[in-house]
DNA sequence: TTCATACTTCGATCGTAACCGAAGCATCGA
DNA sequence: TCGATGCTTCGGTTACGATCGAAGTATGAA
């Protein structure tokens, strides 16, 4: 009976709202202090202190203390894939956290997830980026053909550097709003980098939801196509 | 705050551990009673039947009546997927449960993954085919070569008629065990009904290890040899 | 030093959910 | 029709863990 991996354990540290919230909200990417968990969690500063604890002893978080601070992160991109799984899931079976707020089309429209681009807009690129045979899709897997690595050495990405990486290139991620696979892996997170450094948008202050600017939202549909009769699908 | 999917409730499915064993005495693919459950989940069967009657209503499990009896099963293979995905993140963390009974051993040799082969044997496989050009590795993921496919078409696998299923040929799924991939998908689940249905294995009754005959694994070994020098890989 | 901020630990409360005994319902065989 | 089996529902108990107030520790600023 007792046999393999425990589930119960990482379900478990997942399975209590507050600390639920506070791995989401620490999806963003970005490091967040105790105080700032507390506050997205809804709860104390005592509680949430506990809860973090009990998250990094379940290897889900990493802590950094830099003065009087205590910054707190997903401990790598494994748990930031785990949960991305574990959403797109939740999103099929309907368990929707249902609170639609005003932000709920933002966030439909462009987040991060993680530290790529999802939302429509995520899926639009990957897309587009087939649909171009910038990338090829294969059975299950994404692989970036030598036209891709020509077309997007050209708009700044430094592909041959990411190739260095262990992180793998390309990676399919499931959308939870569109319900299709983005692109995740370090080419994702490059795209969304190379978008953040040309001012086409940045990251809004409390929410996952990404803001494009106008001019920035132009050149991206422009950048990425998607060609006629293909809005259907999905 | 309240943004996207809930990964709280499922976290909280799985998170029980009662509910937890049942599950994973569920990955061995084929459906159980509530009695049955209720025995690997070492509760009586009140209770198993308050926590199946969750897990159904999470859409986690499907029941089909037949007769008097109940028998669960995973609603579908993206819930085998999730909790796969979920057992190698904890592996990897070192959330194993302690009781390494004797059948661990077994148990990282080959067992059964949802419906395809793991463990040891299961990577090894895996390498195999991807060593002799039957399956091209990209990125992230998997795809079956032209040779490949005459390949497998000798041994009996009808891989046209795979192909002709909604169901994708390939995956690559993360082995707990081994810490490397193995091949799941329909290929997969074809791959070890084939070698089932030649008497090369069969499935042991509690417990998701399986056991070659000494002929079958004489074959199995044989079929999908490693080269020299691939030992040390991983 | 002294005070303020950021966080942790302690101790106690409280709510929820897991749990089981008992009773109820459904299906099967005789 | 009757009893046996498989399972669910009900009711009450219990235990665990989330929660917070209060006190304690660490860092920084004055």
């Amino acid at each position: 009976m007792k046999e393999g991996p425990d589930i119960a354990q990482i379900g478990a540290l997942i399975g209590d709202p507050a600390r639920a919230n506070m791995l989401t909200a620490l999806m963003g990417g970005r490091a967040l202090t105790a105080t700032e968990l507390a506050e997205v969690g809804g709860i104390t500063l005592q509680t949430a202190s506990t809860h973090l604890s009990k998250l990094e002893a379940g290897g889900l978080l990493a802590q950094r203390k830099q003065g009087r601070h205590r910054y707190f992160a997903l401990a790598d991109d494994g748990v930031g894939k785990l949960l991305e799984n574990i959403m797109g899931f939740a999103a099929t079976r309907g368990h929707l956290r249902h609170r639609p707020g005003p932000k709920e089309p933002a966030l439909r429209k462009a987040r991060i997830c993680y530290d790529h681009l999802a939302g429509d807009y995520g899926v639009r690129m990957l897309d587009s980026l087939i649909a171009s045979g910038a990338i090829s899709a294969l059975d299950d897997g994404l692989s970036l053909t030598e036209r891709g690595e020509t077309q997007l050495t050209s708009i700044g990405i430094d592909v041959t550097g990411l190739r260095s990486t262990r992180r793998p290139l390309c990676r399919s991620c499931l959308d939870w709003s569109e319900r299709r696979a983005h692109l995740a892996g370090s080419l994702g997170k490059a795209l969304l980098s190379n978008f953040f450094d040309k001012g086409w948008a940045r990251r809004t202050e409390n929410s996952r939801s990404i803001l494009f600017t106008s001019e920035g939202e132009r050149r991206f549909l422009a950048l990425f196509p998607i060609e006629a009769g293909e809005m259907d699908r999905g």
